[in-house]
RNA sequence: GGUGCGGUAGUUCAGCUGGUUAGAAUACCUGCCUGUCACGCAGGGGGUCGCGGGUUCGAGUCCCGUCCGCACCGCCA
């Protein structure tokens, strides 16, 4: 046998039992007539002990160990004389009687500890070593966890778990997609999924009901912290539902998993903000409600006494943070430079203190009367010691974004957004279509398979821009984690819907012919949703990237730097696929 | 495509207005040490300052370009 046992399970009961370990050597301590070797598996860390005055040569073999060794021991569990009370096998050392150097190891780029001195692209590069420390480990055991109670949640009401194909057709709408070229059909290529949307409306029409799957998604646009090119959804699909059905199930979903893995208890049902109310509290379509320091417009209270910013502003809106009047020049100076970065392109703010006497000392005092500026307290519900931050523009969306931009650092500055206190709601009642001055026509905001809201189908001839969809995204701290809609099953409403989006007949016929051909076969009413799972494990893990839980991640630039992909092809397949290169010099 | 920050020892970083032989911590190597657990002590080795060009008597430091990394904007139905 390799190994009795593993090194995170032998305690005091286990004292006098011959056992045998094997993992790797976490650190060596020398104290010259014996050593102690702290040997790590998945399990945990067990300290070896080797002396020289019971066995000498072993003793001499255990001082040439080195960190990342693979070893296997074979001796006695014992009692330690001094104790560690940080870690669980801390009570007991194996006394060693046999060593055996399984593989040697060359000294690591970086140290395999909790707290590694390694950055990250080196532990990328290392991902094999850095996933053996224990930070990184616990992330993979969570997602398997969550996995694990989405496969239960989802079986339990009757959901079945069917592959889709990974080498599908391109399609124009939405992402760009990932090509394959394919060697048999010269010239022609498949397209790796951007999701399984398609495939598992048909297997709707296939009567498959509930339909799940944990599947990649691929999209080639440009990363960042929370997107890669290919991240794990969990892909949802029911049949005779409407919109209610379907939240209610995955809320309940969201509730399993946050008892299940964060031990949370959530008994409320969550928030249903329709999105129009989002953009005008908060600015965005995933606010984040741990906090509410929600936007109040001030048109009409601040206009027309003379301060020309507001007077020719079409929105001016504020926040009232609370008990941040003690705010000192340097600090709002600084939120002033925030909101003025580029990336957020605010012109100025217009600040506002609530006095202990009640009274508002702002810094457009000239402009505005006490009477005025008491007016505006009363709008925020302000009470002494808030302090008024106002942004003003031309453009109420732009500027409302940047509002969310400053809502969004003062509650951090406030201490608002605490890793560890939840707030889930859904952003429901999305515009079906959003204007694209890039292609110059609308685009569909969630998906052209996405049903109308029934009350606004009259307006998609009269005025789509204004048809509201039964589409729903479950928001979680300012982090979009799913979303969903109900789809159409309809093939003339089908047609329609790539009529407005710009496509003659005959494309849409050519791209989606095969989804509208099975709506002509008595295709149920259905929708559905999915989850981002990486996302999800970053939330439940309190990490700033989706990189961190998933096991060989790529970089900014989508690359895989340990493996080195992607990379050239050889001659031989490229003439094997018939492609030759055309690279157009920058 | 764009903006910002960064690239100096194996690693993480410091290095001021340009100025002698580029430092610290840690890791590594050697020696000492029988109860350590971030062991301790003594000693040692280790650098194309990302790359290319420019300014200068002199560049890790200033300028231009470029590559790489990270964050963000655009983009992501």
């Amino acid at each position: 046998m390799f190994r009795t046992n593993t090194c995170g399970e032998l305690r005091l009961e286990n004292a006098g039992q011959k056992v045998t370990l094997a993992g790797w050597v976490q650190r060596i301590r020398k104290m010259g007539g014996m050593t102690f070797v702290d040997l790590r598996d998945r399990y945990g860390i067990t300290q070896v002990v080797f002396n020289n005055e019971i066995d000498a040569p072993l003793c001499e073999k255990a001082n040439k160990l080195g960190r990342e060794f693979v070893i296997q021991v074979t001796g006695t569990v014992s009692e330690r004389s001094n104790k560690n009370k940080n870690i669980p096998t801390g009570e007991i050392e194996i006394v060693a009687d046999s060593l055996r150097i399984l593989n040697p190891s060359e000294v690591p780029p970086f140290t395999i500890e909790d707290d590694t001195d390694g950055g990250d692209d080196l532990r990328m590069k290392y991902r094999y070593l850095d996933l053996r420390r224990t930070p990184v480990r616990k992330n993979l055991e969570l997602r398997h966890r969550m996995t694990m109670e989405v496969r239960r949640y989802l079986d339990s009401k009757g959901f079945l778990e069917i592959e889709t194909p990974m080498l599908v057709g391109s399609t124009p709408e939405g992402a760009r997609d990932f090509v394959v070229p394919s060697r048999m059909n010269p010239g022609q290529f498949y397209a790796l999924p951007q999701s399984p949307q398609t495939l598992k409306q048909l297997l709707m029409v296939s009567g498959m009901d509930r339909y799940f799957q944990i599947v990649k998604c691929f999209r080639d646009e440009d990363l960042r912290a929370d997107r890669q090119p290919e991240f794990t959804q969990i892909d949802c699909e029911m049949s005779y539902v409407e919109q209610d059905d379907i939240i209610n199930l995955f809320e309940g979903m969201a509730k399993h998993l946050f008892k299940t893995i964060r031990g949370i208890e959530l008994t409320e049902p969550f928030i249903r903000m329709p999105w129009a109310d989002a953009m005008k509290y908060y600015g965005s379509d995933k606010p984040d409600m741990r906090f509410d320091m929600r936007f109040v417009e001030l048109m009409d209270i601040l206009k027309g006494y003379g301060f020309s910013v507001f007077d020719d502003a079409a929105y001016i809106g504020g926040i009232c943070a609370k008990g941040a009047a003690s705010y000192t020049r340097k600090q709002i100076d600084q939120l002033t430079e925030f909101v003025k970065r580029p990336q957020i392109g605010a012109k100025g703010m217009v600040y506002a203190r609530v006095e202990p006497d009640g009274t508002v000392k702002s810094s457009v005092d000239k402009f505005y009367s006490q009477e005025v500026l008491q007016k505006m307290k009363e709008a925020f519900n302000a009470e002494p010691g808030d302090l008024i931050l106002i942004l003003s523009g031309d453009d109420a969306m732009k500027t409302r974004k940047q509002l969310c931009e400053l809502r969004l650092e003062m509650g951090s500055r406030l201490g608002l957004r605490d890793k560890d206190k939840f707030a889930c709601l859904w952003v429901v009642d999305f515009p079906m279509f959003e204007w694209s001055d890039e292609e110059q026509r609308l685009m569909a905001m969630h998906h052209p398979f996405t049903h109308p809201k029934d009350e606004d189908i009259a307006m998609l001839d009269t005025d789509p821009a204004s048809v509201r969809a039964d589409a729903y995204d479950m928001v979680i701290n300012g982090v979009e984690v799913g979303g969903g809609s109900i789809r159409i099953h309809d093939s003339k409403l089908q047609a329609k819907m790539f009529e407005i989006l710009g496509f003659t007949p005959e494309k849409a016929q050519e791209q989606f012919g095969f989804l509208m051909n099975a709506f002509k076969f008595g295709a149920p009413p259905h929708g559905g949703l999915a989850y981002g799972l990486d996302r999800w494990v970053s939330l439940f893990a309190g990490l700033d990237s989706i990189r961190d839980c998933i096991a060989f991640p790529k970089n900014n630039s989508g690359r895989d730097v340990m493996l080195d992909a992607p990379a050239a092809l050889d001659q031989k397949q490229l003439d094997e696929l018939q492609l030759a290169l055309d690279l157009k010099d920058k």
